[in-house]
DNA sequence: GGTGGGGCTGATACACTGTAACATGGACCG
DNA sequence: CGGTCCATGTTACAGTGTATCAGCCCCACC
Protein backbone atom coordinates (compact mmCIF):
# COMPACT_ATOMS: atom_id res chain seq x y z
CA UNK A 1 0.00 0.00 0.00
CA UNK A 2 0.62 3.69 0.59
CA UNK A 3 1.32 4.79 -2.97
CA UNK A 4 -0.45 1.66 -4.43
CA UNK A 5 -3.90 2.31 -3.90
CA UNK A 6 -6.23 5.38 -4.45
CA UNK A 7 -4.25 6.57 -7.45
CA UNK A 8 -6.36 6.66 -10.70
CA UNK A 9 -7.64 10.32 -11.37
CA UNK A 10 -6.52 13.03 -11.54
CA UNK A 11 -4.95 13.95 -8.06
CA UNK A 12 -5.57 17.91 -8.71
CA UNK A 13 -3.86 17.69 -5.09
CA UNK A 14 -0.41 16.42 -5.18
CA UNK A 15 0.26 14.95 -1.98
CA UNK A 16 -0.90 11.28 -0.78
CA UNK A 17 -4.34 12.21 0.35
CA UNK A 18 -4.99 11.70 3.99
CA UNK A 19 -6.54 8.11 3.93
CA UNK A 20 -5.21 4.59 3.48
CA UNK A 21 -5.48 3.05 6.86
CA UNK A 22 -1.87 4.38 7.83
CA UNK A 23 -2.18 2.17 11.13
CA UNK A 24 1.00 0.53 9.97
CA UNK A 25 3.13 1.57 12.37
CA UNK A 26 3.90 4.60 10.48
CA UNK A 27 4.63 8.31 11.64
CA UNK A 28 3.58 11.12 8.45
CA UNK A 29 0.45 10.49 10.46
CA UNK A 30 -1.13 12.67 13.01
CA UNK A 31 -0.01 16.20 11.50
CA UNK A 32 -1.23 16.40 7.69
CA UNK A 33 -4.55 14.41 6.71
CA UNK A 34 -7.39 15.83 8.80
CA UNK A 35 -6.90 19.34 8.25
CA UNK A 36 -5.58 19.04 4.66
CA UNK A 37 -9.10 16.91 3.62
CA UNK A 38 -11.23 19.99 5.86
CA UNK A 39 -9.84 22.51 3.50
CA UNK A 40 -10.16 20.75 0.35
CA UNK A 41 -13.68 20.48 2.04
CA UNK A 42 -13.96 24.18 2.62
CA UNK A 43 -12.90 25.18 -0.82
CA UNK A 44 -15.33 23.63 -2.94
CA UNK A 45 -18.18 24.01 -1.03
CA UNK A 46 -17.18 27.87 -1.61
CA UNK A 47 -16.94 26.79 -5.29
CA UNK A 48 -20.23 25.24 -5.20
CA UNK A 49 -22.26 27.42 -3.02
CA UNK A 50 -22.74 26.24 -0.67
CA UNK A 51 -22.19 26.55 3.69
CA UNK A 52 -19.46 24.94 5.14
CA UNK A 53 -20.66 25.70 8.58
CA UNK A 54 -19.10 24.77 12.11
CA UNK A 55 -20.83 21.48 12.78
CA UNK A 56 -19.97 20.34 9.35
CA UNK A 57 -16.39 21.51 9.36
CA UNK A 58 -16.04 19.99 12.77
CA UNK A 59 -18.05 16.46 11.75
CA UNK A 60 -15.34 16.18 8.68
CA UNK A 61 -12.74 17.12 11.19
CA UNK A 62 -13.70 14.55 13.50
CA UNK A 63 -14.12 11.53 11.05
CA UNK A 64 -10.98 13.01 9.26
CA UNK A 65 -8.97 12.37 12.10
CA UNK A 66 -9.09 8.85 12.34
CA UNK A 67 -8.01 6.59 9.69
CA UNK A 68 -10.99 4.02 10.31
CA UNK A 69 -14.54 4.04 10.05
CA UNK A 70 -16.46 6.21 12.79
CA UNK A 71 -20.24 5.73 13.96
CA UNK A 72 -22.22 8.81 14.51
CA UNK A 73 -22.23 8.34 17.84
CA UNK A 74 -18.79 8.48 18.32
CA UNK A 75 -18.47 11.30 16.03
CA UNK A 76 -20.63 12.94 18.40
CA UNK A 77 -19.04 11.95 21.43
CA UNK A 78 -15.67 12.77 20.18
CA UNK A 79 -17.31 16.34 19.15
CA UNK A 80 -18.89 16.96 22.66
CA UNK A 81 -17.10 18.88 25.03
CA UNK A 82 -18.16 20.26 28.44
CA UNK A 83 -19.24 23.76 26.93
CA UNK A 84 -20.84 21.79 24.08
CA UNK A 85 -23.03 19.37 23.85
CA UNK A 86 -23.48 17.83 20.39
CA UNK A 87 -26.66 15.45 19.88
CA UNK A 88 -26.14 12.64 16.89
CA UNK A 89 -28.91 13.57 15.34
CA UNK A 90 -26.85 17.12 14.15
CA UNK A 91 -23.76 14.31 13.43
CA UNK A 92 -26.69 12.28 11.05
CA UNK A 93 -27.07 16.07 9.40
CA UNK A 94 -23.90 16.97 8.71
CA UNK A 95 -22.92 13.45 7.35
CA UNK A 96 -25.75 13.65 4.71
CA UNK A 97 -24.60 16.89 3.49
CA UNK A 98 -20.83 15.12 3.61
CA UNK A 99 -21.57 11.84 1.56
CA UNK A 100 -23.98 14.24 -0.63
CA UNK A 101 -21.11 16.68 -1.60
CA UNK A 102 -18.49 13.23 -1.30
CA UNK A 103 -16.50 14.40 1.37
CA UNK A 104 -17.11 11.23 3.28
CA UNK A 105 -18.26 7.89 2.41
CA UNK A 106 -20.62 5.48 4.43
CA UNK A 107 -19.13 1.83 5.18
CA UNK A 108 -22.64 0.00 5.07
CA UNK A 109 -21.25 -3.26 6.86
CA UNK A 110 -19.84 -1.23 9.60
CA UNK A 111 -22.79 1.33 10.12
CA UNK A 112 -19.75 3.92 9.95
CA UNK A 113 -18.13 6.79 7.70
CA UNK A 114 -14.88 7.73 6.87
CA UNK A 115 -13.32 10.67 5.30
CA UNK A 116 -12.63 10.82 1.51
CA UNK A 117 -9.76 13.40 -0.49
CA UNK A 118 -10.42 12.46 -3.51
CA UNK A 119 -12.31 13.48 -6.39
CA UNK A 120 -13.92 10.80 -7.86
CA UNK A 121 -17.50 11.71 -9.39
CA UNK A 122 -20.32 10.03 -8.19
CA UNK A 123 -19.77 6.58 -9.17
CA UNK A 124 -16.36 6.24 -9.02
CA UNK A 125 -16.77 2.01 -8.30
CA UNK A 126 -14.81 2.17 -5.33
CA UNK A 127 -13.15 -0.47 -3.45
CA UNK A 128 -13.48 -0.31 0.53
CA UNK A 129 -10.58 -2.20 2.31
CA UNK A 130 -11.07 -2.64 6.03
CA UNK A 131 -8.55 -4.39 8.12
CA UNK A 132 -9.60 -6.73 10.79
CA UNK A 133 -6.74 -6.04 12.49
CA UNK A 134 -6.18 -2.95 13.07
CA UNK A 135 -9.37 -1.16 11.99
CA UNK A 136 -7.91 0.98 9.36
CA UNK A 137 -9.95 1.56 6.12
CA UNK A 138 -8.32 1.87 2.72
CA UNK A 139 -10.27 3.28 -0.55
CA UNK A 140 -9.39 2.72 -4.12
CA UNK A 141 -10.67 2.38 -7.28
CA UNK A 142 -10.51 -0.68 -9.21
CA UNK A 143 -11.28 -0.01 -12.97
CA UNK A 144 -10.75 -3.61 -14.15
CA UNK A 145 -12.64 -4.81 -11.44
CA UNK A 146 -15.76 -1.81 -12.36
CA UNK A 147 -15.68 -3.08 -16.02
CA UNK A 148 -15.87 -6.21 -15.36
CA UNK A 149 -19.20 -5.34 -12.67
CA UNK A 150 -20.72 -3.17 -15.46
CA UNK A 151 -20.19 -5.96 -17.91
CA UNK A 152 -21.65 -8.77 -15.72
CA UNK A 153 -24.56 -6.27 -15.05
CA UNK A 154 -25.31 -5.41 -19.12
CA UNK A 155 -24.84 -8.91 -19.21
CA UNK A 156 -27.90 -9.40 -16.97
CA UNK A 157 -30.00 -6.97 -18.00
CA UNK A 158 -29.54 -4.83 -15.05
CA UNK A 159 -28.84 -0.93 -14.96
CA UNK A 160 -26.91 0.33 -11.62
CA UNK A 161 -27.18 3.68 -10.00
CA UNK A 162 -24.79 2.76 -6.89
CA UNK A 163 -22.78 0.25 -5.86
CA UNK A 164 -21.31 -1.10 -2.23
CA UNK A 165 -17.80 -2.88 -2.59
CA UNK A 166 -16.81 -3.83 0.71
CA UNK A 167 -14.01 -6.48 1.04
CA UNK A 168 -12.81 -7.37 4.94
CA UNK A 169 -9.48 -8.88 5.63
CA UNK A 170 -5.76 -8.22 6.58
CA UNK A 171 -3.91 -5.32 5.66
CA UNK A 172 -0.26 -5.88 4.08
CA UNK A 173 0.90 -4.26 7.13
CA UNK A 174 -0.48 -6.24 10.06
CA UNK A 175 0.13 -9.39 7.43
CA UNK A 176 3.61 -8.57 7.52
CA UNK A 177 4.08 -7.84 11.38
CA UNK A 178 1.85 -11.00 12.05
CA UNK A 179 -0.33 -8.26 14.18
CA UNK A 180 -3.36 -9.34 16.33
CA UNK A 181 -4.00 -6.06 18.61
CA UNK A 182 -2.01 -3.15 18.55
CA UNK A 183 -5.20 -1.04 17.02
CA UNK A 184 -7.04 1.34 18.74
CA UNK B 1 -32.10 -11.89 -16.33
CA UNK B 2 -34.28 -14.99 -16.00
CA UNK B 3 -32.27 -17.68 -16.97
CA UNK B 4 -29.36 -15.38 -17.04
CA UNK B 5 -28.07 -14.73 -14.15
CA UNK B 6 -26.94 -17.18 -11.30
CA UNK B 7 -26.07 -19.60 -12.98
CA UNK B 8 -21.51 -20.20 -12.78
CA UNK B 9 -21.11 -23.15 -10.96
CA UNK B 10 -22.03 -26.68 -10.52
CA UNK B 11 -25.80 -26.69 -10.07
CA UNK B 12 -26.80 -29.64 -8.74
CA UNK B 13 -30.24 -29.20 -8.35
CA UNK B 14 -31.23 -28.78 -12.02
CA UNK B 15 -34.42 -26.67 -11.92
CA UNK B 16 -33.92 -22.81 -11.73
CA UNK B 17 -33.95 -21.90 -8.23
CA UNK B 18 -35.77 -19.98 -6.24
CA UNK B 19 -35.03 -16.33 -6.19
CA UNK B 20 -34.21 -13.97 -9.05
CA UNK B 21 -36.52 -11.37 -8.27
CA UNK B 22 -39.20 -12.63 -10.02
CA UNK B 23 -41.15 -9.93 -9.28
CA UNK B 24 -40.79 -9.21 -12.72
CA UNK B 25 -44.53 -9.84 -13.39
CA UNK B 26 -44.11 -13.42 -14.26
CA UNK B 27 -45.77 -16.33 -12.27
CA UNK B 28 -43.55 -19.15 -12.05
CA UNK B 29 -43.96 -18.33 -8.72
CA UNK B 30 -46.33 -18.52 -5.65
CA UNK B 31 -45.57 -22.66 -6.39
CA UNK B 32 -42.32 -23.60 -6.42
CA UNK B 33 -39.32 -20.98 -4.77
CA UNK B 34 -40.08 -21.14 -1.15
CA UNK B 35 -40.56 -24.71 -0.78
CA UNK B 36 -37.51 -25.88 -2.50
CA UNK B 37 -34.99 -24.06 -0.60
CA UNK B 38 -36.56 -25.26 2.91
CA UNK B 39 -36.26 -29.00 1.59
CA UNK B 40 -33.32 -28.74 0.58
CA UNK B 41 -32.35 -26.52 3.67
CA UNK B 42 -33.94 -29.82 5.51
CA UNK B 43 -31.29 -32.18 3.61
CA UNK B 44 -28.48 -30.41 3.99
CA UNK B 45 -29.13 -29.96 7.77
CA UNK B 46 -29.75 -33.78 8.14
CA UNK B 47 -26.22 -34.76 5.99
CA UNK B 48 -24.87 -32.40 8.66
CA UNK B 49 -25.80 -33.43 11.48
CA UNK B 50 -27.58 -30.64 12.49
CA UNK B 51 -30.98 -29.41 13.87
CA UNK B 52 -33.48 -27.76 11.23
CA UNK B 53 -36.47 -26.92 14.04
CA UNK B 54 -39.50 -25.79 13.52
CA UNK B 55 -38.39 -22.12 14.02
CA UNK B 56 -35.57 -22.47 12.07
CA UNK B 57 -37.64 -23.92 9.02
CA UNK B 58 -40.39 -21.03 9.46
CA UNK B 59 -37.62 -18.44 9.35
CA UNK B 60 -36.32 -19.67 6.42
CA UNK B 61 -39.64 -20.22 4.43
CA UNK B 62 -40.95 -16.83 5.73
CA UNK B 63 -37.83 -15.56 3.61
CA UNK B 64 -37.72 -17.77 0.89
CA UNK B 65 -41.87 -16.77 0.44
CA UNK B 66 -40.51 -13.25 -0.76
CA UNK B 67 -37.63 -12.69 -3.31
CA UNK B 68 -36.66 -9.41 -1.79
CA UNK B 69 -34.83 -8.68 1.17
CA UNK B 70 -36.31 -8.97 4.45
CA UNK B 71 -36.03 -7.35 8.22
CA UNK B 72 -35.71 -9.74 11.06
CA UNK B 73 -38.72 -7.61 12.56
CA UNK B 74 -40.69 -7.99 9.02
CA UNK B 75 -39.87 -11.52 9.72
CA UNK B 76 -40.73 -12.27 13.23
CA UNK B 77 -44.64 -10.31 12.70
CA UNK B 78 -45.14 -12.22 9.60
CA UNK B 79 -44.63 -15.58 11.47
CA UNK B 80 -46.73 -14.22 14.39
CA UNK B 81 -50.12 -15.67 14.64
CA UNK B 82 -52.98 -15.67 17.08
CA UNK B 83 -51.83 -18.51 18.87
CA UNK B 84 -47.49 -17.99 18.15
CA UNK B 85 -45.71 -15.05 19.03
CA UNK B 86 -42.09 -14.75 17.70
CA UNK B 87 -39.64 -12.59 19.28
CA UNK B 88 -37.64 -11.07 16.88
CA UNK B 89 -34.62 -12.02 18.59
CA UNK B 90 -35.60 -16.09 18.34
CA UNK B 91 -35.22 -14.86 14.56
CA UNK B 92 -32.42 -13.07 14.76
CA UNK B 93 -31.12 -16.29 16.19
CA UNK B 94 -32.16 -18.60 13.32
CA UNK B 95 -30.69 -15.89 10.81
CA UNK B 96 -27.58 -16.53 12.13
CA UNK B 97 -27.64 -20.59 12.17
CA UNK B 98 -29.16 -19.92 8.33
CA UNK B 99 -26.65 -17.63 7.42
CA UNK B 100 -23.92 -19.44 9.11
CA UNK B 101 -25.09 -22.89 6.56
CA UNK B 102 -25.42 -20.41 3.72
CA UNK B 103 -29.41 -20.76 3.40
CA UNK B 104 -29.84 -17.15 3.94
CA UNK B 105 -27.66 -14.22 2.90
CA UNK B 106 -27.47 -11.21 4.83
CA UNK B 107 -28.12 -7.39 2.83
CA UNK B 108 -25.49 -5.05 4.75
CA UNK B 109 -26.84 -2.05 2.38
CA UNK B 110 -30.56 -2.96 3.58
CA UNK B 111 -30.12 -4.41 7.32
CA UNK B 112 -32.14 -7.67 5.50
CA UNK B 113 -31.91 -10.99 4.70
CA UNK B 114 -32.91 -13.06 1.56
CA UNK B 115 -33.07 -17.11 0.75
CA UNK B 116 -30.78 -18.53 -1.00
CA UNK B 117 -30.79 -22.08 -2.56
CA UNK B 118 -27.33 -22.29 -4.39
CA UNK B 119 -24.28 -24.36 -2.97
CA UNK B 120 -21.16 -21.83 -3.57
CA UNK B 121 -19.29 -22.37 -0.98
CA UNK B 122 -18.11 -19.95 1.33
CA UNK B 123 -16.24 -17.21 -0.41
CA UNK B 124 -18.06 -17.19 -3.61
CA UNK B 125 -17.94 -13.87 -4.63
CA UNK B 126 -21.75 -13.54 -4.25
CA UNK B 127 -23.03 -10.26 -6.03
CA UNK B 128 -26.32 -8.98 -5.09
CA UNK B 129 -28.74 -6.63 -7.49
CA UNK B 130 -31.37 -4.86 -5.69
CA UNK B 131 -34.13 -3.33 -7.57
CA UNK B 132 -35.19 -0.02 -6.62
CA UNK B 133 -38.34 -0.16 -8.55
CA UNK B 134 -39.83 -3.57 -7.08
CA UNK B 135 -37.67 -3.91 -4.55
CA UNK B 136 -36.62 -7.40 -6.31
CA UNK B 137 -33.06 -9.11 -5.38
CA UNK B 138 -31.26 -11.28 -7.32
CA UNK B 139 -27.65 -13.08 -6.82
CA UNK B 140 -25.21 -14.07 -8.86
CA UNK B 141 -21.85 -15.05 -9.31
CA UNK B 142 -19.29 -13.19 -11.19
CA UNK B 143 -15.75 -14.72 -11.79
CA UNK B 144 -14.60 -11.93 -13.57
CA UNK B 145 -15.26 -9.78 -11.36
CA UNK B 146 -14.12 -12.00 -8.51
CA UNK B 147 -10.97 -12.80 -10.22
CA UNK B 148 -10.26 -8.79 -11.30
CA UNK B 149 -10.96 -7.92 -7.53
CA UNK B 150 -8.70 -10.56 -6.30
CA UNK B 151 -6.12 -9.47 -8.52
CA UNK B 152 -6.24 -5.59 -7.49
CA UNK B 153 -6.37 -6.81 -3.69
CA UNK B 154 -3.24 -8.96 -4.09
CA UNK B 155 -1.61 -5.54 -5.71
CA UNK B 156 -2.76 -3.61 -2.86
CA UNK B 157 -1.05 -6.75 -0.32
CA UNK B 158 -4.86 -7.57 0.96
CA UNK B 159 -5.80 -10.51 2.51
CA UNK B 160 -9.53 -10.54 2.34
CA UNK B 161 -11.49 -12.65 4.56
CA UNK B 162 -14.85 -11.91 3.11
CA UNK B 163 -16.37 -9.61 0.55
CA UNK B 164 -19.32 -7.56 0.07
CA UNK B 165 -21.04 -6.83 -3.14
CA UNK B 166 -24.70 -5.11 -3.53
CA UNK B 167 -25.65 -3.07 -6.43
CA UNK B 168 -28.37 -1.28 -6.61
CA UNK B 169 -30.35 -0.17 -9.58
CA UNK B 170 -33.26 -0.76 -12.11
CA UNK B 171 -33.85 -4.92 -12.96
CA UNK B 172 -34.63 -5.50 -16.70
CA UNK B 173 -38.17 -5.81 -16.12
CA UNK B 174 -38.54 -2.85 -14.85
CA UNK B 175 -37.08 -1.02 -17.13
CA UNK B 176 -38.43 -2.71 -19.79
CA UNK B 177 -41.99 -2.06 -18.63
CA UNK B 178 -41.24 1.39 -17.60
CA UNK B 179 -42.22 0.34 -14.31
CA UNK B 180 -42.29 2.46 -10.90
CA UNK B 181 -44.28 1.23 -8.49
CA UNK B 182 -46.23 -2.33 -9.10
CA UNK B 183 -44.05 -4.00 -5.96
CA UNK B 184 -45.45 -5.17 -2.67
C1' DG C 1 -36.59 49.46 8.42
C1' DG C 2 -39.76 45.66 8.46
C1' DT C 3 -41.05 41.23 6.95
C1' DG C 4 -41.12 36.75 5.15
C1' DG C 5 -38.83 32.67 3.56
C1' DG C 6 -35.12 29.22 3.35
C1' DG C 7 -31.45 26.80 5.27
C1' DC C 8 -29.09 25.23 9.51
C1' DT C 9 -29.17 23.82 14.14
C1' DG C 10 -31.01 22.33 18.75
C1' DA C 11 -33.93 19.34 21.20
C1' DT C 12 -37.19 15.73 22.09
C1' DA C 13 -39.27 11.81 20.88
C1' DC C 14 -39.57 7.80 18.50
C1' DA C 15 -38.75 3.71 15.20
C1' DC C 16 -35.80 0.25 13.74
C1' DT C 17 -31.83 -3.01 14.29
C1' DG C 18 -29.26 -5.99 17.09
C1' DT C 19 -27.34 -8.18 21.48
C1' DA C 20 -26.81 -9.66 26.51
C1' DA C 21 -28.44 -12.21 30.23
C1' DC C 22 -31.12 -15.45 32.38
C1' DA C 23 -34.69 -19.10 32.69
C1' DT C 24 -37.12 -23.12 30.74
C1' DG C 25 -37.58 -27.45 28.44
C1' DG C 26 -36.26 -31.36 25.75
C1' DA C 27 -32.72 -34.77 24.15
C1' DC C 28 -29.07 -37.50 25.16
C1' DC C 29 -25.72 -39.84 28.18
C1' DG C 30 -23.60 -41.41 32.37
C1' DC D 1 -32.05 -40.01 38.16
C1' DG D 2 -28.62 -36.15 37.61
C1' DG D 3 -25.86 -33.61 34.34
C1' DT D 4 -24.91 -31.58 30.03
C1' DC D 5 -25.84 -29.58 25.62
C1' DC D 6 -28.70 -27.21 22.64
C1' DA D 7 -32.65 -24.56 21.18
C1' DT D 8 -36.12 -21.44 22.52
C1' DG D 9 -38.69 -17.91 25.38
C1' DT D 10 -38.50 -13.61 27.82
C1' DT D 11 -36.91 -9.31 29.34
C1' DA D 12 -34.00 -5.75 29.16
C1' DC D 13 -30.93 -2.92 26.89
C1' DA D 14 -27.52 -0.95 23.44
C1' DG D 15 -26.84 0.95 18.90
C1' DT D 16 -28.48 3.14 14.62
C1' DG D 17 -31.33 6.24 12.25
C1' DT D 18 -35.67 9.50 11.44
C1' DA D 19 -39.61 12.53 12.30
C1' DT D 20 -41.08 16.73 14.15
C1' DC D 21 -41.19 21.09 15.99
C1' DA D 22 -39.02 25.25 17.39
C1' DG D 23 -35.43 28.88 17.31
C1' DC D 24 -32.03 31.34 14.67
C1' DC D 25 -29.61 33.62 11.14
C1' DC D 26 -29.12 35.46 6.80
C1' DC D 27 -30.88 37.46 2.88
C1' DA D 28 -34.11 38.93 -0.50
C1' DC D 29 -37.93 41.72 -1.09
C1' DC D 30 -41.30 45.16 -0.08
ZN1 LIG E 1 -13.48 8.61 -1.74
ZN1 LIG F 1 -4.21 -3.64 9.37
ZN1 LIG G 1 -26.57 -17.61 -2.40
ZN1 LIG H 1 -37.40 -4.53 -10.76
Amino acid sequence: MRGHAQREQGQEDGHGQEHGHDHHGHDACGGHGAGDVVERAERLCQTRGLQFTRLRRDVLAAVAAEHKPLGAYDIAERMSAPGRRVAAVSVYRALDFLTEQGFVHRISSRNAFVSCGHDHGEGAGLVFLICRTCGGIDEMTAPAVESALDQTLAGAGFTPTSRILEVEGECGACRGRGDAGENA
